[in-house]
DNA sequence: CCAAAAGTGTTAGCGTTACACCCATGC
DNA sequence: GCATGGGTGTAACGCTAACACTTTTGG
């Protein structure tokens, strides 16, 4: 599952951004016409990782992906129709800003909104969402997900489409901020048409995963 | 992997109570005399948790395995010598009272002091240590290494000896039952030969995995 | 001056740890 | 009575959520 937070189409969701996942719609039977994860076969000389890396080239630009995580194993033999697979479900991560092109046939859709998937498609992406978001309280995770610098409010836009729920910037940058896993840059966004006063700029101390607090936070208001 | 929390040999641990990991030992090259975990091949019309089952009966008496899960997949085609060979790592846990038979090549050892192990069974061994030490924090999955009933001081020992530092017998009393993960039988253990009072019983509430609480506790002291 | 956006301060609350103190039993 | 082990009470602390308030910009 490669997952982006990117502007939803004005229709959607008013504009606001949302968290989605690349699918790509089968061709040919089984299934066809319903929507699909990426992937493929394994080959004899590659490790898993390796071999999702090389099953991702042909759908997106892999420059973009910031971070990729093993995280289930689907073993039912009847699955899938025919020979019997077992699939191996990663996590893929691409930053905000960034718009890879896409082949024809592969789309990015918001993942409260997907779909008629195949197979068993739509519940690993159900369970990829919510290691995300379990993800994103206790690691360094949103490095993945945010560009490169950027000011407290966009980050907490990027947290708040990928979390599900509100956020509070004052908050997210206390939490992050002790944690160290966000560091000031110095320098300051200029500000928008409307005023506003001009935001610090941000980058994540490390690009690297890491689990930074086993004791979560950013749970749902309420 | 599957663990059970017993006493270690006198010389040991004096005699206290270690997290052990149940090891044979391998009759043939490759890797001859060192020590394997137990697994075998998955056959064509089962998934993984019924392989590990099945591949588990010929070491333990399975009415004694009271949780297993997956953890991970290993998948570096040099893992192993010969044919490309997958991995995939499960967890399983043994309640403390039990002790199961078990085939001459097999024996329990404490996680503490492995011996030389075979292929990358030493790492496996490791993350599994690991992730169990996290699980005790946020789930319930403590009933499946404590017997039906207990005292809170058996039920510490037993935490204590998984999570491998101190724990405070007060403290896991007051979590696990704010958690409603254990409840108070209503009878009481009669003291020992050396006098006390008398133990107040509990069990846990439920015998089935479950997520209490992701904000973790039972950190280490200090 | 006003609206907008960013940032700071403050409070309240929960959950956990640490530890002193009281209770019940056997000898 | 005394040692032993079980249980309760209490205080302190860390971290987070919620929100009012101040600061800085553009028009």
């Amino acid at each position: 599952m490669v997952f982006q937070v990117r502007p939803g189409r004005a229709s959607d969701t008013d504009g606001k951004t949302a968290l989605h996942v690349l699918l790509w719609q089968r061709a040919l039977d089984p299934e066809r016409g319903k929507w699909s994860l990426p992937g493929g076969r394994l080959g004899a000389d590659e490790d898993l990782t390796s071999s999702v890396r090389r099953q991702l080239a042909e759908k997106v630009d892999l420059r973009q992906l910031a971070h990729l995580e093993q995280l289930a194993v689907f073993s039912d033999p009847a699955r899938v129709p025919g020979p019997r697979t077992i699939a191996s479900s990663f996590l893929g991560l691409v930053p905000s800003p960034a718009t890879p092109e896409l082949p024809p046939d592969t789309r990015w859709h918001p993942v409260s909104d997907l779909p008629e998937m195949a197979f068993d498609h739509g519940p690993m992406v159900e369970h990829a969402r919510n290691r995300l978001v379990a993800k994103l309280s206790y690691t360094n995770i949103g490095f993945a997900l945010a560009p490169n610098e950027f000011a407290l409010s966009t980050l907490r836009d990027i947290y708040s489409a990928a979390l599900g729920h509100h956020v509070d910037a004052t908050n997210l940058q206390r939490v992050l901020e002790r944690r160290q896993v966000i560091t000031r840059t110095g320098t300051t966004a200029r500000s928008g048409r409307s005023g506003g006063r001009p935001a610090a700029l941000y980058r994540f101390t490390e690009s690297r995963y890491r689990v930074t607090d086993e004791f979560a936070a950013l749970r749902p208001p309420g």
